[in-house]
DNA sequence: CGAAGCCCCTGTTCGC
DNA sequence: TGCGAACAGGGGCTTC
């Protein structure tokens, strides 16, 4: 699916399109994609209809759309969505499940998902914990300290300003797992997926298996520096794209492919030293290392 | 609570 | 050419 890089290019996108435009017409082409709208359909429509876009924010992979009713319409891209910022006479998509038209007529946004693992809902918006922040949002402009009760459970992001580090780097290194296991896992840090795992760990010379309490403190913030940057510069690069599957809201791709070290180069060399990067089976996908760079630790945990 | 496995979908590619 | 298996960037849910 789209990581962290992939959904900010499409927020971004959102933010600078939908804010402060009204909701005249909802269409759902398809019921999985609302499925996590347990009221249904007709409802999801009723809320949206007439209702003011605010900002887009995001969290991690998830990513909303504050409304003036008080409720935001909530969105996750799961492994193949997309949102389409399209021209109404432009031709439906193949995998199109959710149009919303605006007032102007000048463009529609289109929610498009051939996997249907992603979906739209409308959430209601709880203050966060800490007071802080949700997430990224707005144009540079922070957003409001309330998200939705769906996304209270996913952990800040790397490129989140009031993510604490140390809290993290405390809480990894408390972990009984494999380093790679940790990464991916949401309610630790938000927004890291295969690729930039992948890509982070072989910045970090870190082996996907290494147990996290093994990892001492500057190899944990090493790692995390490494995840910050692999990002941001996917970010610049428009973010990853594999195929026609992850695209932004115009529908271009980012070519951050290019610079990938060792995701998805089983057999050729590492960029670094030469060696073969190799392919593993990693929790039913795969895990990509260089065997120079990263070897395996003895003491493997995965 | 944390760890790990299962499953939800569709489409493409690969090997026989 | 045909066909089944493997694979694809995620995460919610269940079980232990």
């Amino acid at each position: 699916m789209p990581e962290l890089p992939e959904v900010e290019v499409v927020r971004r996108g959102l933010a600078r399109w939908v804010t402060g435009r009204r909701v005249e017409g909802v269409e759902v082409l398809h019921p999985r994609p609302v499925r996590r709208h347990l009221a249904g359909s007709a409802d999801l429509v009723a809320r949206l209809l007439g209702a003011r876009v605010d900002d887009a924010v995001r969290r991690g992979k998830y990513l909303w759309l504050p409304l003036d009713t008080g409720e935001a319409l909530l969105a996750h891209l799961g492994m193949s969505g997309q949102m389409l910022l399209q021209p109404p006479d432009a031709d439906d998509e193949r995998h199109l499940r959710v149009r919303v038209r605006f007032g102007d007529r000048e463009r529609e946004l289109r929610f498009v998902d051939q996997r249907m693992f992603g979906g739209v809902s409308v959430v209601g918006l709880e203050p966060t914990p800490d007071g802080l922040p949700a997430g990224t949002g707005g144009e540079g402009t922070p957003s409001e300290p309330v998200l939705p009760h769906e996304v209270a459970h996913i952990a800040r992001d790397p490129l989140d300003p009031y993510l604490d580090a140390a809290a993290l780097t405390a809480r990894i290194r408390l972990r009984r797992t494999g380093i790679k296991r940790a990464l991916l896992d949401q309610g630790l840090v938000s927004g890291v997926g295969n690729i930039y795992a992948d890509e982070a760990l072989w910045r970090a010379r870190l082996h996907y298996a290494r147990p996290t309490e093994t990892l001492n403190r500057p190899e944990v913030a090493r790692l995390l520096d490494a995840v910050r940057a692999v990002m941001l510069e996917a970010l610049g690069q428009g973010g990853t794209s594999f195929d026609a599957l992850y695209i932004d809201v115009n529908g271009d791709s980012g070519y951050f492919d290019r610079s990938l070290a060792v995701y998805g180069r089983n057999g050729q060399p590492c960029p670094r030293c030469g060696s073969i990067v190799r392919r593993d089976p990693f929790m039913n996908r795969s895990s990509y290392t260089c065997p120079g760079c990263q070897p395996r630790p003895r003491r493997a945990r995965w």
